[in-house]
DNA sequence: CAAAACCACGAAAACGGTTTCGTGTTAATA
DNA sequence: TATTAACACGAAACCGTTTTCGTGGTTTTG
């Protein structure tokens, strides 16, 4: 006993007006006697009526849906960013889609095809490792050329033209490694990935020009680069071992929390033996033991600015192409796993 | 200067053949001749033709979206269950729109509203805390009177008829507290919210069982029951401080981890003084020091079964009201912070 | 009192597809 | 050769809106 949606020609039948008289008297024209509109609305309150989107989206050529395409969503930062991103979304009235490219370009493409179809009004994403390994960007290009707005967020690339947001990389592992220095530490490891995410590449770069800007020499034995996200506890264990260092900066919070664990265990006391500061200010780094001094990356605000980004280009009429990079300051989060 | 994407009107006049006869060919209907085909079907692909979505969507009524309303997405266990949501709904070849309900009522009701005009074949969600508190389920019911399916996951209601899937949260708080209490502790403590969550009553069930079970006295001073889900430091410390246990179960993570930060700094040794387990095996559990034994939810089974259940009732045609509730099994996850 | 202006509403096209039904042409049958 | 069947395609309705344009009836104006 489905109490079916009502539709604009259920109200004109039931009043015996026209389709489009109702339509005009719910939008309150001023074409409409004040006696018909009381009627229809009165009527429409009644039944609860609400228009169909998919209806107007098609006649508007506006889905009011915002894509959104994230290597992972089971990660701290990019959880906070999408959240950022419904917030600001929520209250423009749009709606947000997530699309998992679970790190693969295939998958990435794939969602962003189907999504391109007039599902919705523009995208936010974030590029998959893969994609950033590969180098081929030609499923964003396509997008662009449709003239679908995109803003890409922390893991960008040049070979696209379109707004971008990220974090300023270098200048947070700059602020990081200052930070060591100026506790006198002398021998920072740094624990990174491969060079082809953007984003690690940022990290590495500011790394060395703190070490640089301070006169302390570049020690290739005591930088750290693992193969992948994934964890290999021997690398670690090996590397902790051998490695002659009283400070260490890692690009994630788990590097973090993993290279502490080591160090403990070698019977080192944090911060006093050795420091400790990791990107990405989440849960770990604020409930960790001890607590981990950290880059935070304000990835909420970052979603919320990409949302405001994006929205302004597909609610803006000119079709200038005019884009614009936005860079976050990240800031040192300073807790017990370095020296106050 | 962009490429407008193309329609089978642009394709029917460039051909010269009529609207039918174009999107018959696309679908290789057999009332096409040959050549037509082969001539329509090759411009096509060169033109890179997909149709529109919203089109299709207005013509069938479907969608191919399905709406996850969930009060946080800043949250492990959500995290992975919309993981798991979204993995199953790929491989059928549905999106998944995210909105949330930030833990309010009004939030809740507005996003479902928004989604069920039409935007979305079928609703996935777990309840505000807010809603479970007011206890006013009218919007849930509206939307399945309306003939959407409704799948609930965690956060449920009896006062709702859909299809729902939980963990046995009893039971995992049963087997965390047995656990315990094999290994001889006598005076384990709880560390629970307010009873109107409805997974923190089940918890509290279970370890109330539990302790009946065997025989031992349930003892009230060593419940600490926080009014809500922030953290409340004061309370914590001066629970730790007076109350005389050995063993904590917390029904969640960072219960946990600030639990066993306060015993560590009363000079207790975990696990061999006090022993910890905390719900929700997230990443804090695993990166804990020490490691913290953990009942695990299965968000990402839970969501990928969510998602089964929800599509299997989009798709299918009978109209039969009948409704399961799937109840999945805790699993104790043994780490270093209790006796092995 | 005829012409112009206004009012209140409806018809129809449009958004981009799918699908049913009809129809003109050719080929097979009686 | 007349009849019918098969073939290949088009017209039109439909999904639920919005919006432009037209029109019959009433009111104002000259």
């Amino acid at each position: 006993m489905l109490k079916q949606k009502i539709t604009l020609k259920h109200i004109a039948k039931e009043l015996e007006v026209s389709i489009s008289t109702v339509s005009k008297a719910l939008k309150n024209s001023e074409e409409i006697s004040r006696d018909t509109k009381e009627k229809i609305q009165a009527f429409a309150k009644l039944y609860n009526y609400k228009p169909n989107n998919i209806a107007i989206s098609l006649k508007n050529k506006r889905t009011k849906n915002i894509g959104v395409v994230i290597p992972d969503i089971v990660h701290h930062f990019f959880t906070t960013v999408v959240r950022g991103i419904e917030k600001h979304a929520n209250t423009k009235g749009y709606n947000v889609i997530v699309c998992l490219s679970d790190e693969s370009f295939d998958k990435e493409v794939i969602n962003m095809e189907m999504l391109a179809n007039g599902s919705i009004d523009g995208f936010i994403m974030s590029l998959s490792s893969d994609t950033q390994l590969r180098n081929d960007y030609n499923h964003l290009k396509e997008v662009t050329e449709q003239g679908i707005p995109l803003v890409l967020f922390d893991r960008v690339t040049n070979a696209v033209n379109c707004d971008k947001i990220i974090i300023d990389d270098k200048m947070g592992a700059y602020i990081a490694t200052k930070k060591l220095i100026e506790e006198g530490r002398k021998k920072i490891a740094l624990v990174t990935t491969e060079d082809y995410l953007s984003v690690s590449k940022a990290r590495t770069d500011g790394y060395l020009k703190a070490l640089n800007d301070n006169n302390i020499k570049v020690d290739n034995e005591i930088i750290l680069r693992l193969p992948s996200m994934g964890m290999q506890e021997e690398l670690f264990k090996e590397f902790f071992e051998k490695a002659d260092i009283d400070a260490v900066l890692c690009v994630n919070e788990i590097f973090a929390i993993y290279g502490m664990r080591c160090v403990k265990d070698n019977g080192l006391k944090i911060p006093e033996d050795i420091s400790f500061i990791g990107f990405t200010d989440g849960l770990l780094s604020k409930y960790a033991n001890p607590s981990l001094t950290a880059i935070a990356q304000h990835g909420e605000k970052m979603g919320e600015l990409a949302a405001e980004m994006l929205i302004e280009k597909v609610e803006s009429e000119d079709e200038s192409e005019t884009f614009q990079t936005k860079i976050l300051e990240p800031t040192l989060i300073e807790r017990d796993s370095t020296i106050n």
